[in-house]
RNA sequence: GGCGACAUAGCCAAGUGGUAAGGCAUAGGUCUGCAAAACCUUGAUCUCCAGUUCGAAUCUGGAUGUCGCCUCCA
């Protein structure tokens, strides 16, 4: 497949660096709050990637960290009366929970930071020796920036032109403005462990460089994040980690674009954030996993509940096509005939398609295009009375839903059960309408009484009625149905 | 100021050289007691200007606009 590289800022053929197995490394959360809807996309995005990885083939190794010691963390567990232990382990669990409904999978491993001191301190130990960091009096460690020449190499930015926006806060002690701190020394109150270099705690960057190479091998295959990592961030990471074992740290470096609101940032100074929760309150997990997918990983996407509300409604489009399909399978007997060949020919055409496009720097938009192609051509299928009763069509229905299982693997959605899927979302409606599921059931009672007495006067009146409450009704063979409009 | 991204129909969004996927919404038709769903039909020459080319949404230059990073941030 290709994928973009941010080091090269090209689509690159990947090849793993030993064949059949891949080793990727995210960077996760730092644990001090509850998890926004810029976190999901992050997660959906490698998760998208990790699933597509497997399904290629690969025999993926995929690390997401935790930073469980950090400023903010300390800030909040002083203002709760808490730990930081506490904060942290409190916002590990509702990320995992948020995950889980969001069915973004586990990481084959999660490594948290606190977890990996020694790891940290005896890479610092290295950067010092190698003269690439420095301990200053107050006992806070730095990294030397002009020691390393690939500075700047993966957000092309210049040594010189960085240097002159930069400044040397009130207190430090660096050599140079653009040095970053490894370590840090302890303030009072402040969670520390003991070192050569005094009580202290680690910097953020320093984290995942440990964490990094601790677990998988360097250089990493795939090294991503959001964005809004690549400076100073993942920057940071190569200095340290290229500085201290003379390798390469990743070939291929994947980061995704942010979620936005209104064409802005989402900001906590804007007040327009919205958390994962926010969003579950009154919409599906699913919903929000396919909304992220309509969009490039890399471009940014305008997060809206109007956006989120068109993404339920194609999504329905989905599962009532599924639900179709599968009942058209139940059917008892089936008559001699084939396929024609036109419509296996469309029907490969769509299957190879959605490939090409995953293929394509992971084009999630694209490969939905082709999924909705499918849902076409199966409505279509099943409304012709001449075709859908062959047996050809009983074979592809058959590979219909087959190839179905594959991309709801692949994309994480289209993998819950139709009808409870169909139920589910129609109860989501109903809450966020704050319609009364009972009243509904009673004025569906009385129609289909009155129907059967073919007094459709009543009849209609209770669809109107019905229809005042935002409920559209359905006649079907097997009875009326009712569902949201 | 430095670095970078984006600009496609009412809205969302694929498409990086050969005359514009898809979703939502809208309108008409088939079907239906009436409806709904489904199906069929219906709409853009791609921000603007100049250039390269037989040919550009797609390449180059410029303009305008929007956004991001340069400080913690997915």
């Amino acid at each position: 497949m290709q994928l973009y590289n941010t080091m090269t800022r090209r689509k690159e053929n990947f090849e793993p660096r030993r064949a059949g197995k891949v080793g990727m490394y995210a960077c996760g959360i730092t644990a001090y709050d509850l998890s926004h809807i810029g976190h999901a996309r992050s997660a959906v995005v490698f998760d998208v990637l990790n699933r597509y990885l497997r399904h290629l083939g690969y025999d993926v190794t995929f690390v997401r960290n935790f930073t469980d010691v950090d400023d903010k963390i300390i800030a909040r567990a002083n203002r709760e009366g808490k730990t930081c232990t506490e904060i942290a382990e409190t916002y590990i669990a509702a990320f995992h929970e948020d995950m889980d409904r969001l069915n973004v999978r586990r990481a084959d491993i999660e490594p948290r930071a606190t977890e990996y001191i020694g790891e940290m301190q005896t890479l610092i130990q290295k950067l010092i020796d190698g003269g690439h960091a420095y301990a200053v009096p107050s006992g806070d460690v730095y990294f030397r920036v002009r020691s390393f020449p690939g500075y700047g190499k993966l957000s092309g930015r210049d040594v010189d032109d960085l240097r002159s926006g930069a400044r040397i806060a009130i207190g430090e002690e660096k050599e140079d403005p653009l040095d970053f701190a490894l370590w840090k020394a302890a303030k009072p109150g402040e969670p520390f462990w003991e070192s050569p270099w005094g009580k202290g705690r680690p910097g953020w960057h320093l984290e995942c460089s440990a964490m990094s190479e601790k677990n998988l091998d360097l250089p990493l295959d795939i090294h991503g994040g959001g964005q809004d990592l690549i400076f100073p961030h993942h920057e940071n990471e190569i200095a340290q980690s290229e500085a201290s074992t003379g390798k390469e740290l990743a070939r291929f470096w994947v980061h995704n674009g942010f979620v936005q609101i209104n064409s802005e940032k989402m900001s906590k100074s804007l007040n327009n954030f919205k958390t994962i929760r926010d969003i579950l309150e009154h919409r599906q997990p699913e919903t929000l996993r396919f909304f992220l997918l309509g969009k490039h990983y890399r471009s940014p996407i305008d997060f809206s509940f109007e956006g989120l509300d068109d993404a339920e409604r194609a999504l329905k489009r989905v599962y009532e096509c599924l639900r179709d399909v599968q009942t058209a399978r139940e059917r008892a007997s089936w008559k001699k005939g084939e396929t024609p060949a036109s419509v296996l020919d469309e029907f490969e055409m769509l299957e190879k398609g959605f490939f090409e496009a995953m293929d394509d720097d992971l084009n999630t938009a694209g490969a939905l295009g082709h999924v909705f192609g499918m849902v076409r051509l199966m409505n279509r299928i099943l409304e012709d009375k001449g075709l859908r009763n062959k047996e050809g069509i009983r074979d592809l229905l058959a590979r219909c839903v087959k190839l179905a299982g594959v991309w709801s693997d692949v994309l994480g959605v289209f993998g819950t059960e139709p009808s409870a899927f169909l139920k589910d979302l129609r109860d989501t409606r109903a809450r966020r309408a704050g319609i009364d599921v009972t009243k509904v059931e009673e004025l569906m009672a009385e129609r289909a009484e009155a129907r059967a007495a073919k007094d459709f006067a009543r009849s209609d009146a209770t669809r109107d009625a019905l229809a005042a409450m935002g409920i559209e009704v359905r006649d079907t063979p097997s009875g009326a149905v009712w569902d949201i409009a």
